[in-house]
DNA sequence: CACTCAATGGACTTGACCATCCGCTGACGT
DNA sequence: ACGTCAGCGGATGGTCAAGTCCATTGAGTG
């Protein structure tokens, strides 16, 4: 199970920021160094965080990137859309046209778990369980 | 989340082999065709999950690909690792080298709530599963 | 206004993954 | 033996994400 590494990224560079006392803002530049992405890619990649409308940036002296809402308003998934990670909930990997409830596919029922458990969490989780570290929900799986 | 399409591809064609009745094999050419990846393609796969020890093979008039244990004894994760799919549960999705329980950084913990849920699914479901369909074990996130 | 800082945008390079092609090898049937 | 069938293996090409480079724009400072 992976991110892309771009969708990786993304998430590392909105923690970073989540994380600045009192909601600061930070430079490309810092935000680069500090989370070990390429400069030049990670200001790509926080562009496209802007034009999302996840943060606002500041061009010139004492510029930089701001989260634009509080970070409980702002899920994993939000940040995700915002690069283009592609989440299709619909995608069967028996690879049917159709598959549903009605139709399933052989693998429907154990790749849906799977699907599932990914959709919730990037939904539940938000910049705020960040802040607060672990965010105690219990296990993500059944116990057997 | 999404797996890689290698990856994909090889629990889709054991899916299809653990399915024919009386643990039967198939051609290539034949699982290409029903399970819509390129013939050329899941040969190569193919191989790779003879090499992995999960397929047998036989050439020739008659020949085709095999499960080489019952399907209960295939694991998802034997399948991902047959097809070099990356799992890596120590990946810091935050960029540090060292992080664990001990020395977590701020996304631990949503992060390794998700891996696990990965994890557990890879090897707890088998192609058996897929037999019987959808295995009833409850939710993989808890429900708030 | 001139200078510097930092985001923006475009063009470009690289490499991994996906996919195809073709000649070779081993097994079976006649 | 010979021919066919089907897996094996190497070489090759295409595509897209990942990463780099550089010129431009807008904002603040002296």
């Amino acid at each position: 199970m992976h991110l892309t590494q771009t969708a990786e990224y993304a998430l590392r560079a909105m923690a970073h920021l989540s994380m600045l006392p009192g909601g600061q803002g930070a430079r490309a530049k810092d935000l680069a160094e500090a989370s070990g992405i390429p400069m030049a890619y990670v200001s790509k990649l926080l562009r496209k965080l802007v034009v999302a409308g996840l943060l606002e940036s500041q061009k010139g002296h004492g510029g930089g990137f701001v989260l634009a809402r509080p970070p409980a308003e702002i899920r994993f998934v939000d940040v995700l859309r915002a690069v283009d990670y592609p989440i299709e909930p619909n995608h069967c990997a028996f690879g049917w046209g159709e598959c549903n409830v009605r139709h399933p596919c052989p693998l429907h029922g154990t790749w849906s778990q799977l699907k599932e458990a990914f959709t919730r969490w990037a939904e539940r989780t938000t910049l705020a369980d960040i802040q607060r570290g672990v965010p105690p929900r219990g296990p993500l799986l059944p116990t057997r």
